[in-house]
DNA sequence: TCTGGGGTCCTCGGGCGG
DNA sequence: TCTGCCGCCCGAGGACCC
């Protein structure tokens, strides 16, 4: 596997086993930091925080060098300053990180056309298919960290697993501009020592409730009875992280990303309690979400408004539409409603606004079960790009994209069963 | 110290229909 | 016609991730 090279990282020695380990998954080095130093060379070696200056601002990335005095993503800048007051606070450019995002993609594509963006500055690959171009696992992720290098002056860390749970793994664990290939049969040699907190998806909470129950590293994960980890974490938690321990991951590199609901929030510099303010950034929240299923060409089935209170108490309401709609008034109204019947004891720190149960717009008359017989029918319609239904006409991609996300295309309930 | 904004997934409880 | 049980859906809230 890796060695430490003596500044902290780990990259694994050239040649180095790597059976096995066709899946990598690739995470840039502090990417808005990191970009920002690029676009400013003088701050380079000195510790950034990107984020605003406000009072109730965190941080979006802190370069390296800020990191080393304790200062990490989602601290509240005030507190990352009294850590390290020497930083230098850079204000996020969003569209240069979206630009440069796009550029390391594009790199990650012409090794394979397996790509699944994570989020902005992190993916997974596929690359078992890839030897014949490009070499082994490992030769790729040397090959491709050069070229991500080359096309944009950016560092990242890769790691390789035959799973995708154990090559994010290997590369939060091979930070900064490092590389470890964990090779298949090596897998549970890699996972028995890690803190239970280092599996994805076992966050604060979690590792509290199974450290509770003396289960602290992986190991400990594999000692423990099922129900022991049902009881902790709850069946569907429990039942993940017993499969992840033992390296079981059955998840594909998954190319199609289906949107599952589109928000928009906001914090207030000060606390409101006017409710025509309220309701006035309610609209304008409604606006934005309105204008964003326009553009991507959908309508939502469901509302939900979100109200965060100056004691940090959250709640949520939700309605579902009669009509789904993408009509910005008709949010908004929705979300005045919803909105009305809060009690609202304290004044407001924060609102937002979310559309959910998403379809394609102009997709009405569609009746469709989402089972397999189904899905059949609707493979069996496809016709070129597009599917036909109804009055509505579904693009191929969304068709196979929510089938492959098992999310639902316009569907119906079934009917009800005749007892 | 005082907690962003964008999401996804899971659990739990209540309502409803067979 | 009423009741219990079951399964499903919906809404609310929480945990988690980047």
């Amino acid at each position: 596997m890796g060695r430490g090279d003596g500044t902290g990282r780990i990259v694994s020695a050239e040649g180095a086993d790597d059976t096995g380990a066709g899946i990598l998954h690739v995470d840039m080095d502090a990417f808005y930091a990191s970009v920002e130093v690029l676009d400013d060379p003088s701050l380079r070696g000195k510790p950034i925080i990107v984020g605003a200056p406000d009072s109730r601002s965190v941080v979006s990335s802190a370069s390296y060098e800020a990191r080393r005095f304790g200062v990490r993503s989602a601290m509240p800048v005030g507190q990352a300053l009294r850590l390290c007051p020497t930083a230098i606070v850079v204000l996020p450019h969003f569209d240069r990180y979206l630009t440069l995002s796009a550029q390391v993609m594009q790199v990650f594509r012409e090794f394979t056309p397996l790509v699944e963006p994570l989020s902005i500055d992190e993916a997974f690959l596929d690359v078992r298919g890839a030897r014949r171009l490009w070499g082994s696992p490992g030769q790729i992720a040397r090959l491709l960290r050069q070229r991500v290098l080359d096309a944009t002056g950016l560092t990242c860390s890769v790691g390789g697993a035959a799973t995708k749970h154990v090559a994010k793994m290997a590369s939060t664990i091979s930070k900064p501009d490092g590389l470890l290939i964990v090779p298949e049969a090596e897998t549970a040699a890699f996972l028995a020592p890690r803190s239970v907190r280092a599996l994805w998806g076992v966050g604060p909470k979690a590792s509290e409730a199974l450290e509770g129950r003396g289960i602290r590293t992986v190991a400990d994960i594999l000692d423990a009875p099922r129900d022991v980890l049902d009881r902790a974490l709850g069946r569907a938690m429990g039942d993940r992280v017993w499969h992840l321990a033992r390296g079981i991951d059955a998840r594909e590199v998954d190319t199609v990303h289906v949107e599952k609901s589109i928000g928009h929030e906001e914090t207030f510099h000060d606390d409101i309690g006017d409710a025509a303010i309220l309701r006035s950034e309610l609209r304008r929240l409604a606006d934005r979400v309105g204008a964003r299923l326009r553009s991507n060409g959908w309508e939502a089935s469901t509302i939900a408004i979100k109200v965060r209170f100056a004691d940090f108490t959250t709640i949520s309401r939700s309605q579902t539409l009669p009509e789904p709609t993408a009509v910005s008034q008709r949010i908004g109204d929705a979300a005045h409603d919803l909105f009305a019947a809060v009690d609202r004891r304290l004044p407001v720190r924060l609102i937002g606004v979310r559309a959910e149960k998403l379809r394609p717009s102009g997709s009405a008359g569609l009746t469709l079960w989402d089972d397999d017989e189904d899905w059949r029918r609707i493979e069996g319609a496809l016709d070129g790009a597009t599917a036909k239904f109804g009055t509505g006409v579904v693009t191929r991609a969304t068709l196979l994209g929510k089938r492959r996300g098992g999310g639902s295309i316009p569907t119906s309930p079934r009917p009800p069963r005749a007892d």
